[in-house]
Formats: structure tokens, sequence, C-alpha cells
DNA sequence: TTTCTGACTTTTTAAACGCAACGGTCAGGA
DNA sequence: TCCTGACCGTTGCGTTTAAAAAGTCAGAAA
């Protein structure tokens, strides 16, 4: 593991992780065959089939490492973070500009998960736990420090994401490309930061 | 106007708005012919296009009469409300059962407004500034009062109706029918007044 | 043994075609 | 003024069919 050579030389289900996360991300699933995928990383199409046993695992695949390279670095963002009320501005703006590149999560549509293999919906399910786990930490850190004032954490951390995820698909909804460009994003990006601090400070207020 | 018999014989372009309406809210305006409105009335193709001089014409129609109903409707509700916090939830749950019944205006797709002729998207504009100034209205006699604390009416009022928005889409998301059951729909009323009331908080809270 | 491939079979997609239905028009009847 | 049947050009849709896709496998290469 340490060893040179083997720093340098990926192995080879790694080299077609990658290649199918680059075309599924511009051209999607469903408009990437496994040829290309194979042309790109100079192996045959039979060779991918040693390495994953169909289509849909390697898409799988995909979407977990999508999954965790965003958890990762959202984590390690929140870490030296201190302020709660920062941790949930940073956590809505990077969930924002995640989504925007990383296109095969933001891509996916209710329709496939539940359309296809109930394996789908379970990491994708999963991942909605780590992420409500992620901001019920933050929101529990909050209220331990006295700043917000909440009745149910993880009822609360599942609205802040719904909301997150609303705004986004807001924008989104029923366009033919997923895409945004540039302008769009920075319009978002004010949204979610105002809705964000909105949200916070209702968070702050005690009421009732 | 106030004669017996004019009260009861409704006008033709009215039956015809009411048919068009009820067809489109059922199947959407691309799976609704001209000849089974017409057939609902008991008149002939033609007749339609005496009255409306084409598909889109009556269905701008009916979009208008289904935007003009529910601003009348919230009107009102919002009239015998004196509490700006109440007004808001009342807005938002409205807004949500109303979007659920007149499936016209939730139906439409970013696509569609802007595939198709610009007065649609116009007409559509003008309902959400009509929508804007409505929320505005409350924002301000929230300030007003000094329940509310807000820098920029607009700018909140503006949010607040894309948050409403973004919950609603964000549950709609990609599916293939527009239509939501109860059970969903309870969730969803749960969410909205939820957030509503967690932003209603953010709203009184005065930081910064 | 492990890794890989060309040739193969099976399944999906998509272009091609024809017909039914659609939106829309018009001359003319009531 | 109000309404209609007959008509026209176009679009959508079920069906076919050929290409391209997914997926398999015996066996070569390392």
């Amino acid at each position: 593991m340490l060893k040179t050579e083997e720093k340098y030389k990926e192995d080879k289900p790694e080299i077609i992780l990658n290649a199918a996360q680059k075309r599924f991300s511009i051209y999607g699933v469903e408009k990437t065959s496994m040829r290309e995928i194979a042309d790109d990383v100079n192996m045959s199409k039979a060779s991918l089939y040693y390495y994953f046993p169909d289509k849909e695992s390697l898409y799988l695949k995909v979407i977990e490492k999508e999954q965790s390279e965003f958890l990762k670095s959202i984590m390690e963002d929140i870490r030296v973070i201190s302020d709660p009320v920062e941790c949930l501005r940073k956590y809505a703006i990077k969930r924002l500009s995640y989504f925007r590149t990383l296109l095969n999560l933001g891509r996916l549509k209710v329709v496939e998960i539940y359309g296809l293999k109930p394996v789908l919906a379970s990491t994708l399910n999963r991942f909605s736990e780590e992420e409500r786990k992620l901001v019920a930490r933050i929101l529990d850190s909050g209220r331990q420090s006295g700043q917000f004032v909440i009745q149910d954490i993880h009822k609360t951390a599942v609205l802040f994401l719904d909301l997150l995820k609303g705004l986004r698909s807001g924008f989104m909804t029923n366009r033919e490309i997923t895409v945004i460009n540039d302008s769009e994003y920075g319009v978002l990006c004010d949204k979610v930061a105002d809705i964000t601090d909105i949200f916070i400070k209702g968070l702050m207020y005690n009421a009732l």
C-alpha cells in the first residue's frame, strides 16, 4: 500500500469507476454505453464485466463514490468551524455547489429510483440518513451551546434538508437540462444563503 | 344583469371555460382535445373557435381564471385575520391546498412556459407579482405592528414564496403523476406548517 | 490462477412508415 | 350573430425492423 509503484498505478476498478463517473456526469447513465467507457480506459467491453457484474452496479458504485466524497468533504469543512451558525451556512452553500458539479446525484429522478432496482433507493436513503445525522449534530451542538432552541433535533434537521432540496428543485423543476448557468447559480446561492439565515434566526428565537 | 333568466343562463364562453377547466385539470392541456370539450358542452368543435381564437388562448383564460379565483379566495381569508403571523400560516396552507385541487396552475412546467408563446410567461409573472404584493402586504403589517423585523420586505416576500414553491416541487420533482395522495399531502402540509413557523420566528428575531 | 478478449446471444433503442386523431379554417345554414 | 359539417395540413402513435446496446462465455495471455 505504501509502495511507490502502487501509489501511481491505480487499480483497474477505480480507473473504470472514474471513467464511468465522468461519462455519467456529462451524458447521464442511459446515454453512456459500456463500450464508450471501455474505450476510455483502453479495455474491452467484456473486461468491464469482469470487474462489475452489470451496468447498474457500476452506476451504483459511482453514486456511492460521489456520496462519500461529498460527506467526507463537508465533514472536513465543518470540523474546523466551531460556530454552529457558520456550520449550517457552510453546509447549505457547499451542498448547492456539490450538487451542481457532481451531477450524478443531482440528476437522479424519483422515477428512476423507484422504477429501477430498489437497491438504488436504499443507497439514497442511506445517504439522506447520513446527511440528516450530520445536520442533527450541528443543530445539537448549537443547542448545547445555548444558541439554538430546538424541540425536536431530528425533525428540524429533516426540515432544513427539505428546505435545501426544495429550493434547488424549485429552480430545476421540469427543465430539459439539469445544468444551471453561472448567473442562475448566483441567484440560487443568494436565495439559499438568505433563507438559511432566516431559518437559523428562526431556531434562535425562543417563542412559545 | 339582475334579470332572472340571465342569472341561470351562463354565457357560452363561460360554459366552455368551465368545461375546459375541468378537462385540463384532470388530463392536462395536451391530453385534452377540443373535440372532447365541444362534446362536453354539446357544441361542435368549430363553435369553440368562434369564442376562442385557438386552444392556447382557451388555456390561458383557464389559467387566468384559476389565478383570480385563488387570489380572491386568499384575500378574503386574510382580510378577516388581523394577526400577520396567522396570515402567513394561512397563506402557506391555503396555497398548498389550492395548488393541489386546481392543478392547471400547479401542472405548469417551465419547459411549457418558455417553450410555448411568451404570453403564458407574462401571465404567470403577473400572478407571481400579485402573490408577492400580497405577501409583502402581510409582512409590512407585521413590521408596522412591531412583530416582524425585516430589512427588505419585497425580497423577504420573494424568499417566502420561493420557500413554498420549493417545498412543493421538492415533493413533486420528476414524478410521472402530478397528483399527490392524501397521506403524502398530509406530510407535505406538516412540513410546510413547520417550516413556515420557523421562517416566521426568523422574521421575529432581531439579530444583527 | 488471475486477468483479459473476440465472438456470440439477447435485449433495447430508434428510425421508418402509415393511419387515426388533432388543431385549425371556411363556406354557408339558422 | 351564432353555429355547423366538411375539409386541410400536421402531429402523435402503434407497428415494424435494423442497428446498437447489454450481457455471456470459451479460451488466450500474463
